[in-house]
DNA sequence: GATGAATGAGGATTCATTCAT
DNA sequence: TATGAATGAATCCTCATTCAT
């Protein structure tokens, strides 16, 4: 019968509430999400959601953070820390994770930024700095170590890190927008890498 | 007496209030366009968008289905009236096309629609139908004919024309979202279709 | 019966705003007053407040100008264009205006401004442009007028215009505080005005 | 292991919050006073300044009451003990006085009471009584001793114990708003002493 | 047809106050 | 006592939409 008013669970608070966050936003978009509604979702008052993010902004942040840079890290420290070989690697967990964005949260984050990014420029740049500039470097070292390796040629592909992930984006994009067209995304990304190893293979 | 800008035949009316409706919805996105603004920039009032188009969904609808991707149809059409060889025809119009979209009124619509997209599937569809699936049939058929032609070889890449604008979706996304941040679109491109012809030549 | 629920009314709506606004502030205190109420004191919509005035800074300084800025400004024409004497304009004139301040409208933007000016710069800065910097101005103009036609000495007091409302000041102020215990303001500030005649007379 | 500043006396606790509440208010004025900044400077829990305090209304009556005027009994004293004639009196120990005011706590009370006073009447008749009525008073009787002594004539000014004060609360006024814009706050008093001593002199 | 003054339903944010711990 | 997490009412401001003129 008792449903005390308060329950004190600091701990949890920030991850439920970027958790309904960003199921909001997914739903809604970043403007046309409500605050309201995020408290609302997470089983807490407005006035809370404020004592952990300071403005809406924040709140965003907090849920890239959980939704794309953690996932993002795992596979950057990957690329450092793998004792396989450049192919392997590419052909592995390189492309496990480009098959897995698709349909994932992230691709949902990469929505709301594409849809209502520039609009908040600070977002922008924290994703930037935060997941595309570090992916951006962390391929670039991963091809140059094949070079030096003797793995891979030097090529103009090289400098273009970005079309490793081009298909990646492509497929994201396709699967939010024309679902039910079929378009079979993992062979596309495949097909990608099977060409690029075909082309920097030394 | 004659401001001959205001004397603009009524008939005009609705494609103009469009037109600067496209201009603001570009510029703002959906959610954050202002009516207001809108009028002010079609040089009407605020009423008179209302006589024409009865609410801001309605507007932004006729707006997007108006924004015809002639361009696409362009692309089409030389495809099959082209006379060049099918490497020349890559390398020249069809990259030329390519160059052409990130920072047109084409990356605007995808952003359009990926922000509003799910709630008005039938522009999706639309867009889907007159823009994506033609282009796709288009790449699909000019690679067919190069096959026939004894210019390329059958690969797997055949069978995926997104791999030809991959790299265009992804220089779309960067130039809206990271226009400050360093990347050479048109080369990024270039080395794309490089590394096709590479793969895919006879 | 009709009662229409609109009532354009464009020229009179500011000045009943401002009006309204004079009082909810006068009343309440400017943080404590709610837009809200202005509007419904005025007889309009909250929105039709910010029609005309972007901002709660910008009313205020509309009540600045309706209240403080005409009066004062009317006694400074007054200062250039009199026929009088220095001393017959300093009993005449002035004293009646300083006379009035205590109790008016007036006295009630300076204790607004007292109370919460330091968390609004804008406004103090504005008011003290348009009132305090002006009307010291001018009293320094009519003493050294005074002086250039033989009426005045130089002397100490010439530095200080500020003396010669300095009595006004305190009248508004014990006013608005003290009302009920016994001060004849009207006299102080005359004893003022003799005294500082009785010193610098040539 | 010790933090004396945390060892505190219970006891000390309720002076304590209104002493960090008086600065608060002091800067921020009332209504913009969080009391969340109130607890920080007294280095407690928000909470405990709910125990001791019920609302805010009645932490601010504290805080006014505990700025015990001391200052102007001190001056009371001065006057009835002084060994100086009544111009060196008014020339050193009540000029000194009166130039502290501006800046002081006592100007402070000043706005508080003008901002906040009359939701609070009984605030405002306590002032009145302790400092202001104690303060006329004094000056009154401070004058009409000069008198007795043959230091002073009788003129009307002798009835106005607040044209000694008034150039010294304008100053304080001056000083809260105007901070920047120079005025000597210090000169213009003596001023008004010289100009005053000039006309009652005997 | 046109205008733009007027409306009013929100939406982000703040902060006094409460209460489980 | 003491804490500070949690509440929710209040408040400024925006903007799609309406409608008298």
């Amino acid at each position: 019968m008792a449903e005390p008013r308060y329950q004190r669970r600091k701990e949890d608070r920030p991850r439920e509430i970027a958790e309904a966050a960003f199921e909001v936003f997914a739903e809604k978009g970043y403007q046309a999400a409500r605050i309201d509604e995020v408290a609302q979702r997470a089983g807490v008052s407005k006035g809370l959601t404020y004592l952990y993010f300071k403005t809406k902004e924040e709140l965003f942040k907090a849920v890239i953070r959980g939704v794309v840079i953690r996932r993002v890290d795992r596979l950057l420290d990957a690329v450092e820390s793998t004792e396989l070989s450049s192919e392997e690697f590419l052909r592995g967990p390189m492309l496990e994770f480009m098959k897995g964005i698709p349909g994932s949260r992230v691709s949902v984050v990469i929505r709301l930024l594409m849809a209502e990014g520039h609009r908040h420029p600070d977002l922008v740049e924290y994703y930037y700095d935060n997941v595309v500039a570090k992916g951006i470097r962390t391929i670039s070292h991963f091809v140059e170590r094949g070079v030096e390796r003797g793995e891979f040629r030097k090529t103009a592909v090289n400098d273009f890190p970005q079309l490793f992930i081009a298909p990646m984006m492509l497929s994201a994009i396709w699967k939010m927008l024309f679902e039910t067209r079929s378009l079979d995304t993992d062979r596309l990304m495949e097909t990608q890498v099977d060409m690029i190893l075909a082309h920097i293979k030394a």
